[in-house]
DNA sequence: TATCGCTACT
């Protein structure tokens, strides 16, 4: 930790007003820039952030950091942006940003979802400068890249980057299992563990939600082990990713084993992935116990919560039960159900049999049906032998998702029970033609020449 | 010479 960061958190637990060390840096004669520059930082960890704008405004001759102190104060701001440019195009001075500059902007691009192309300006910015193969910058950019869903180019970034510590191997864990390529992330937390870098918390969570979408036991157990020696285990995150992991691969009982054993620390997320875990194994009892059980312990269910008993009554196909707690869940906890959980009761009456039913919710809920929900009443109609209204379902779930390979299967399953092999043909036909050439999008070299172009490089 | 990056529940 530098010095900055002690004397802020000192600062911080002492209860002192950074605005008292504000006005003591104004009134002392022996104030200089760095003063300035520390308060900057101060008042936006007190979250007092207008003042780190004003104590800017009144350093005489600002610096790069004075700059980067602004800028790193107004993360995940536009005006983080901003400032950017306003330094970039400053009359008098030229202020060559840093690696710090970087790290701090390519978080916020990150978090905007309309600040793509000016992320891309700066990856090639930081390019010239010879930034982005640093461990912070590279890090930030690899979550930038994460979150636009590229994880290719985040991993291009990572396997280019020198020196990579801890947080570079968090960063690119995290990505890939955010963007669903498990194995690429498991084989990436094999490698770091190879080289002996450090296992953090957060790369232990990013392995074991891939290990979980995997739904692989053995995997999970080892990173398990690795967390126990590691003492990550009673991480409330590594906790929750442990729950959902053991609960995804099919193993309740592990899973509720570490519920149980940290029951102490862990928050109402953790309670829905135990919940969620029992819900998937189609456990009602279990899911309405623990859920009891929850509220009993002073937590309140949250949207999560509602999901998993309703993903557990929509698996065992009670319609009106599903009913009533959408009802409950507006009415007496005031959350509004989101498309999920119609998908839930949707998948519920489809279930019980109730077809029209089902189809009815999908029409006049308040939501347009996705591919799920198309997928529900599909999958409910193939159970049910209701082969026209099936065709009619494949038919509705490959406009939304023409890639949906499970639309044929699950139509041509129920159409080929009744005899009606024209119909299966003309079925894969028509998938064929639907499967439009795949836009795999444009190769790195390809992007790297738009970014230099679009600064003029 | 002060400024920076990565986690869990559909």
């Amino acid at each position: 930790m530098n010095k900055a960061l002690d004397r802020g958190d000192a600062a911080q637990t002492n209860n002192t007003d950074p605005r008292i060390l504000h006005a003591r840096t104004l009134k002392s004669p022996y104030t200089d820039r760095s003063d300035f520059n520390n308060l900057i930082t101060l008042y936006s960890k007190s979250n007092l952030l207008s003042y780190s704008l004003r104590v800017f405004n009144q350093i005489p001759s600002p610096n790069i950091v004075s700059w980067t102190s602004l800028i790193s104060a107004h993360t995940n701001s536009p005006l983080s942006l901003r400032f950017f440019l306003s330094m970039l195009c400053h009359p008098t001075f030229s202020f060559l940003p840093n690696q710090r500059t970087f790290a701090s902007l390519f978080k916020t691009c990150a978090s905007l979802s309309y600040s793509f192309t000016f992320g891309l300006s700066l990856h090639s910015m930081s390019l010239k400068l010879s930034f982005n193969d640093k461990p912070f910058c590279g890090s930030a950019l690899v979550n930038f890249y994460s979150k636009f869903r590229l994880p290719d180019y985040a991993k291009k970034v990572f396997d280019e980057m020198h020196d990579k510590e801890e947080v570079c191997y968090s960063a690119m864990i995290v990505c890939l299992a955010q963007n669903s390529r498990c194995v690429d992330s498991l084989s990436v937390f094999a490698d770091m563990r190879r080289r002996d870098v450090a296992s953090t918390v957060h790369s232990v969570s990013g392995a074991l939600r891939s290990a979980a979408e995997l739904a692989a036991m053995e995997q999970c157990r080892i990173i398990h082990g690795h967390a126990l020696v590691a003492g990550f285990d009673r991480n409330v995150v590594v906790g929750t990713a442990l729950i959902d992991g053991y609960g995804k691969a099919g193993h309740v009982f592990d899973a509720r084993r570490v519920f149980d054993e940290n029951v102490s620390v862990l928050n109402v997320v953790a309670w829905n992935a135990m919940l969620s875990g029992y819900a998937q194994q189609g456990d009602k009892n279990s899911v309405l116990e623990l859920f009891h059980l929850l509220e009993t312990r002073g937590f309140s269910p949250d949207e999560y919560s509602f999901l998993a008993v309703l993903t557990a009554f929509s698996n065992a196909g009670l319609a009106s039960e599903s009913e009533k707690w959408i009802e409950k869940m507006r009415v007496r906890y005031g959350l509004e159900p989101g498309l999920e959980h119609y998908t839930c009761l949707i998948g519920a009456y489809g279930r019980a049999g109730r077809l029209e039913d089902a189809e009815k919710i999908a029409m006049e809920m308040p939501f347009e049906p996705d591919a799920a929900v198309w997928r529900a009443l599909l999958s409910s109609s193939a159970l049910h032998g209701a082969s026209d209204m099936a065709l009619r379902m494949a038919h509705r779930l490959l406009e939304v998702n023409p890639y949906d390979d499970s639309a044929y299967v699950i139509a041509a399953n129920v159409l080929s029970a009744s005899g009606r092999w024209d119909e299966v043909a003309a079925m894969r036909k028509m998938m064929k033609d639907r499967r439009v050439r795949k836009e795999g999008g444009r190769s790195w070299i390809e992007v790297k020449g738009e970014v230099h172009v679009f600064l003029g490089g």
